[in-house]
DNA sequence: CCAGCTATATGACTAAGTCTATTATTGGAG
DNA sequence: CTCCAATAATAGACTTAGTCATATAGCTGG
């Protein structure tokens, strides 16, 4: 991966360190019931809309975590569920969205929104101190 | 609590939801290595400055989780620490950032730019859909 | 002297998610 | 026809991160 002895001990040290990414698991949420509130989809289907996102980038979540989530937003009453098996294929858990997951996704828009701005104010503080760092 | 039954039922169901917020948490990690990068700090005062932060918001983080991440951080090499008990009060354990944490620092700026990106495009999208079910 | 702020740390617990494995249906390759 | 791969969901064990309650100890002001 690298041909320097400190390339490889940095490479070490940022092993499974969260700076490189895979925070935003918690993002699934809103995520999720964006994609619910254009239609009622199964939880498989789900994991594969989720892996065509922004988020995953082509890479297929956690299909485990998922179903934990969905199971975890319909106790909370975000989504209700039902079985298909009518159609083909092993039978299949759809999901709707609720009346309380449209009101959730809305406060989500703030959240997000506020986050974006401190994601943002973060960045440049990050970029100035390591600018000044490098002179 | 409330009035109506209608309200009752709703803020049941927002109680404790991610999409309140601080799900931010993670980002404590790169506040406090701008921090250490600005100056040698021990714990307590890093709490407070993190409070000062636009992520807090005023609020001091809950010190017992700051501690340990930084313990965590130390473990990981991106921070330094050594007693300081020369100075009056009880003893303080003072931080530095070291050369992998700076490292660290740097991909920091990759990976919230890539979320400031991403959440976004996940805001335009909450956006989107949730409008037109308004119509 | 003791209340309260400064300063750190531990134990018990909880939430969220990962990894591994299990079960079941169906379609297609050989 | 058989077996493999893909579809579909789930449970158990474990890990990580973080909270809450509590303990300790030094110092300051009233």
């Amino acid at each position: 991966m690298t041909k320097s002895i400190i390339g490889v001990s940095l490479i070490l040290e940022i092993k499974n360190c969260p700076c490189e990414g895979k925070y935003l698991d918690k993002m699934v949420q809103p995520a999720i019931l964006i994609i619910l509130t254009e239609a009622n989809l199964h939880g498989y289907k789900i994991v594969q809309k989720l892996a065509e996102t922004p988020m995953f980038n082509g890479d297929e979540p956690d299909p485990t975590g998922v179903y934990r989530c969905l199971k975890a937003m319909e106790k909370r009453g975000l989504i209700g569920s039902w079985w298909d098996i009518s159609r083909t294929g092993p039978a299949k858990r759809f999901y709707r969205i609720t009346e309380g997951g449209k009101e959730c996704l809305r406060r989500w828009i703030e959240t997000l929104e506020e986050y974006h701005r401190i994601i943002g104010m973060l960045l440049s503080e990050a970029k100035k101190v390591t600018t000044k760092d490098r002179s």
